[in-house]
DNA sequence: AATAAAATTTAGACAAATCTAAAAATAGGT
DNA sequence: ACCTATTTTTAGATTTGTCTAAATTTTATT
């Protein structure tokens, strides 16, 4: 079927925000994501539950049907291949790739998708760290938990991050935090949760708000 | 300043009619080509002339403003230099390049357009043989002719196409005809102007119309 | 120069996607 | 269980881009 980049923006919100949870969507909450106005979703989930990709019962909430969901998953993959496009291919930083990958994921021809995975070599992984469905739709999410959970002396490697937003991106980028360097807790404050970590064979301190958004892959 | 799709294509096919001469385009001929009414395209050439993309003067036609040229030189360029990149990295064949591309020219990223001119190594044409615009809008167009106005033992190298349709392209694959071939003219019927042309080491009988969307680049 | 034919524009309508303001339904607190 | 506050929907308007049908202008012909 045939989708408007305006749908399709709607179904990728709804995936975003149902997470792993079983419960309805608010107009509400989908309005506050796209920043947009909760009568303007009203009229787009009559739209999209025509098309079937979701159920909505009104002033309930919506969820995706199965066919949203595939639709759903068609697109964070395009998304999340052609980040990995623009960062191993074009050396763009990960704080850059977001924007320019909004528009990409809209391009409507699955060879050029399909093309674009083989010419990466079938990426498991965006440069955020997060999953790229394969083409049937399926999901690799590694069970990883954030910084900020890790107990005293704990160890694992970093593996994603939580706030995908450029100044967090870029504050990762100017105190050398990035995917794959191990990190250890040494030490963690009561007061503010902030913590000295073990990064590679550096020290560091940082804030919890910081912690919270690092997603750690646990090691023993 | 930011044009919706539809804006930029009308400005596009509005350069493609241009061509060298100074006339003035029609509503009807920018209505047949793309396959729209007449009257929407007085719609939106009142829109265009507001943006001071184009002159636009009632029941004459239109014509680009310099502003709209250099508007439709980036959309061009952009427009080739992703054909390029279809051909050359993902192994796209010059008759499917076209669709795809037509999306791919709207995307807005100065950064990534100027990417993959670089990981291309600048080309300074398309798979079809078009010349692609500098980032300044310089054109480099070869001075070529049809194959068909080439005299009898006359020699040159295939540089283009006039048509670009891929049941044309996917007749040129067929029949090993290929950019950078040296083509010879050997005869000519009087009848109905076919050919028989000597192409690398091979000879080749080619009807009038072939030849007459072949461009060459005549040599001695 | 008058008139017929062709091209072009206007007027009015429609769909997609959005908004504001008002109405309706739900949820929470006592 | 009731009333209020919040959430959600409806109604009506707007913009973009399109269409059809009618009106107007240009052009071509005699």
């Amino acid at each position: 079927m045939i989708l408007t980049r305006a749908e399709e923006n709607y179904i990728k919100t709804i995936f975003h925000l149902e997470g792993d949870d079983n419960q309805l969507i608010s107009t509400n909450a989908i309005a506050e994501e796209m920043e947009t106005k909760p009568s303007s979703v009203t009229d787009m989930a009559k739209r999209l539950a025509d098309k079937e990709l979701i159920h909505y019962v009104k002033y309930q909430g919506v969820s995706l049907t199965d066919k949203g969901r595939r639709t759903a998953l068609a697109i964070v993959r395009k998304h999340r291949l052609w980040e990995v496009f623009l960062v191993k291919k074009l050396d763009f930083t990960w704080d850059e790739v977001h924007e320019v990958a909004e528009q990409l994921e809209h391009i409507k021809s699955e060879k050029l998708i399909d093309k674009i995975d083989e010419l990466l070599d079938f990426p498991k992984y965006d440069p955020h760290g997060d999953p790229i469905p394969s083409k049937d739709g399926e999901f690799q999410e590694r069970n990883k938990i954030v910084l900020s959970e890790l107990p005293i002396s704990g160890k694992g490697v970093c593996v994603g991050v939580k706030d995908s937003s450029p100044s967090f991106l870029k504050f990762l980028d100017k105190h050398q935090i990035a995917l794959g360097h191990t990190i250890q807790v040494l030490e963690r404050e009561a007061f503010d949760a902030s913590m000295k970590i073990q990064i590679n064979d550096r020290q560091l301190h940082i804030s919890n708000q910081i912690a919270a958004n690092l997603y750690i892959k646990q090691q023993n």
